[in-house]
DNA sequence: TGTACATCAGTGAACGCGCGTTCACTGATGTAC
DNA sequence: TGTACATCAGTGAACGCGCGTTCACTGATGTAC
């Protein structure tokens, strides 16, 4: 997966044959156990096995490696988004539970390029491919919110929009409160997913879908 | 505020007079400027006006320097949302509405104490008084969330921590992902807000409050 | 097929820097008498 | 009221350390002929 080369396993010699891609993978791996602003470039040299400099053959600075991370993450983000969506089938509502948990099981299972996206702050306007690529990812979901909004009559139907931040929100709040675990060991009543769950379910009746309040 | 001493104004002679305050201005100052990673101690001591052996007799480490900003956060934050829920007067919907604006100026206006709350990652098991702090505050949410569950027929009844995980999820995350508008110059179609208070107001429609779905 | 050459990825030594931490010290403060 | 003394907050010098960055270099690779 993204190995070009005709190199395989390790190092072979002098030169090392695909150093972009481990230091992108030391970067995971670094910011996975120690953040964002945990690790620096001189660790991902190391990491990869290589001295200090030659990571400056592939990137200008620490920031430009954390961007890839993200921007890679994003890519990743909005493909897993979009299989879980997989068109609104069967219908709208089954399948955005489905990109809740989606999302969910994306923060947790790629914690750092979860981190490089939302937490590293990096601003925009340095690193417009990972911009350009969050926005691709935030188009599904409010694609997914279009469709839904599409099942209420024109005269009580949201602004797509809006409906696709409320979710986001709500999402990368539980995210980032419940479902990395480490340093917040608070006991919930229900799983991180059902949570998201149940409060999108609550949130959707409100928009006067899925049927009446609960029994 | 927290000024305990007979000393006035800055530094006088050998003695600061009262260093650990001093020590706590100096991180938030740069916590809010730097985040929590990109300051260190000696810098805090810097800005305070003191040698960089000095904060070892009021912090064992950075750390605790930073928990510590965190813990007074809470307790800030417990009492902000205290006063905008008001006992639920003159309505819990109101009152609710008002403490999601609460909220959001708190984590707007106290950047470092919020960041040093929900982004220093601190284990829990090293730093109890931030943990304890952390569960004051969210107390706050919780009682506010009973008494809106109690607005509706006990067979539909939510379980009011159910309630307030929920609209803590949605505020945190509306929070950071737009209200801390530095790293991401998203356009929203209306302020943080708003946005806020309409994905609040949404949910508890979900629940069966607040009348019929818009017209 | 072989050879000379250009390219450029990675080296390793070197540098300045700022951080965290320790230590014996110093001098301001309060208190006992 | 004055004096001797204990306390301890803050000093400043010193240290080791690892980071980021630069530089002239080296040697593996591919290619032109």
């Amino acid at each position: 997966m993204g190995w070009s080369g005709h190199r395989r396993g390790g190092r072979r010699g002098y030169h090392h044959g695909d150093l972009r891609e481990a230091l992108i993978a030391a970067a995971t791996a670094l910011i996975a156990e120690y953040g964002p602003f945990g690790f620096g470039f001189v660790d991902a040299a190391r990491w990869a096995g290589v001295s200090a400099a030659a990571p400056y053959r592939h990137f200008r600075d620490r920031d430009e490696l954390i961007a890839e991370v993200g921007r890679r993450g994003f890519e990743e983000f909005a493909a897993a988004l979009e299989r879980a969506w997989d068109e609104g089938r069967p219908d709208p509502l089954t399948a955005l539970t489905r990109v809740g948990k989606a999302y969910l099981a994306f923060a947790r299972d790629h914690r750092a390029a979860y981190a490089a996206m939302f937490d590293a702050n990096l601003p925009a306007a340095a690193h417009p491919a990972l911009h350009a690529a969050g926005e691709r990812a935030f188009a599904v979901l409010t694609r997914a919110a279009g469709a839904i909004a599409a099942l209420l009559p024109p005269e009580r139907r949201p602004p797509p929009l809006m409906l696709s931040l409320h979710v986001w929100a709500m999402s990368h709040g539980i995210a980032a409160l419940f479902a990395r675990t480490e340093a917040t060991p608070r006991t919930l009543p229900m799983s991180a997913e059902d949570l998201l769950e149940a409060g999108v379910l609550v949130y959707l009746r409100g928009l006067g879908l899925g049927g009446a309040p609960p029994p």
